[in-house]
DNA sequence: TAGATTGTTAATCGATTAACAATC
DNA sequence: TAGATTGTTAATCGATTAACAATC
């Protein structure tokens, strides 16, 4: 099976975790194969779509047949790294923090949360879910002697950059951002951001967009 | 001000919460007026991405001078519908639910959380941070009631379908989904959806790309 | 007025869709 | 084999960038 080289758009990249879930899904329901077209109609992208993202990475299907749903999920977990187990730390035990490390432990496979880091006395010592709470000046030997993948910062605007700064010189390979700023990493550091508010802002623009014309999708 | 009418397209609305974070770094700094070249360095686009952006919905800024700050962090706010108040409910008071919702209420201005709804027994009755918890059995007289917005689902994967529904019923305005599901609405609903554990996985496969090759951004 | 910078048209680039030969 | 469906090339569509006349 051939790899093919090109640099992957993001695009497609956004994509892949879509495409896993309903793969989930098929599997759940038994299903064993999928043409593109069905999966077109589950999925709501085109049949010529998902031919072309899959063949970014692979040549999956078999022509007559379809993709097998086992057989892709796997391809496209791999793909994804999500072969992998990742350990992170979490910056920051705020409520947004507790919150979402719980999640990221609970709903996603494959990611520990095997610390967390904060500056306030009242919550160093603590512990969330079994989760110890620890001095943010302990953060880089931590990271360091503990072979920390992934930083989860939840603090403030204010201070996200100087927590990224933290992590990319303790040697982190990913940071999974919920502070409001649009952080600096150096290149060898994988970043990605989650602007809540901005969502909940583009979804106000769309309800007062709606009551204006009647346009749908 | 002329005001065009063409179908903006989803990737300039996805920019314009930006652009207003922006603006209100350059308020507080007492920034009066930057050009487009100027805001290109600070933000990251390219000057005629932002005047192509802006010209979509007016003629805000000035030949030889460039866009007053506030003058234009009004306009985009308004854009946005942020000059608006929004009333909201949450479904689902789990952890997730609960951080959202202190998030939504402390950290963005115009939309204010009214009631929680759960099923769970051991919850309903209590409040968090002043917001009472009712039982999901009165969401949708609530909503008709009280001139509820926004809706946002906080439930698991096999309820938000029926949440949705039950909103929509309601009357509903708009949803800000957390579920990892992509739900169906009818046309007059608008929806967000922010499917958290899709971009920890996005950031898994960059995390592996960075690895192999050496290309950034 | 001269210089700066917009608004807008034209050119380019990239992503999506359509079409079809290859092949299971 | 015939039918189905892929992999892939070509055509289309849309979004970004460049260029420049308009104008403050």
């Amino acid at each position: 099976m051939r790899r093919k080289n090109a640099k992957i758009s993001n695009a497609v990249i956004k994509r892949l975790p879509r495409y896993r879930r309903y793969l989930i899904e098929l599997q759940k329901k038994g299903v064993e194969k999928i043409s593109s077209k069905d999966f077109s109609e589950l999925i709501g992208y085109t049949a010529s779509q998902i031919r072309q993202d899959l063949n970014n990475f692979g040549d999956f299907g078999q022509q007559g047949y379809g993709y097998s749903v086992d057989g892709l999920y796997r391809e496209i977990s791999a793909i994804l790294g999500l072969d992998k187990e990742y350990r992170m730390v979490l910056i920051g035990a705020g409520n947004l923090g507790q919150a979402i490390s719980k999640y990221a432990h609970n709903l996603t496979q494959g990611f520990k949360i095997c610390a967390a880091f904060e500056v306030k006395p009242e919550l160093i010592g603590k512990s969330i879910e079994g989760i110890d709470i620890l001095d943010y000046e302990e953060l880089v030997t931590y990271v360091e002697d503990n072979d920390i993948d992934i930083g989860i910062i939840c603090v403030n605007q204010g201070n996200a950059q100087e927590v990224a700064d933290r992590l990319s010189f303790a040697g982190i390979k990913g940071i999974w951002n919920f502070a409001l700023v649009d952080l600096e990493v150096p290149g060898h550091v994988a970043l990605e951001s989650v602007h809540l508010s901005d969502t909940l802002h583009s979804l106000a623009y769309h309800m007062n967009d709606k009551r204006k014309h009647s346009s749908s999708k």
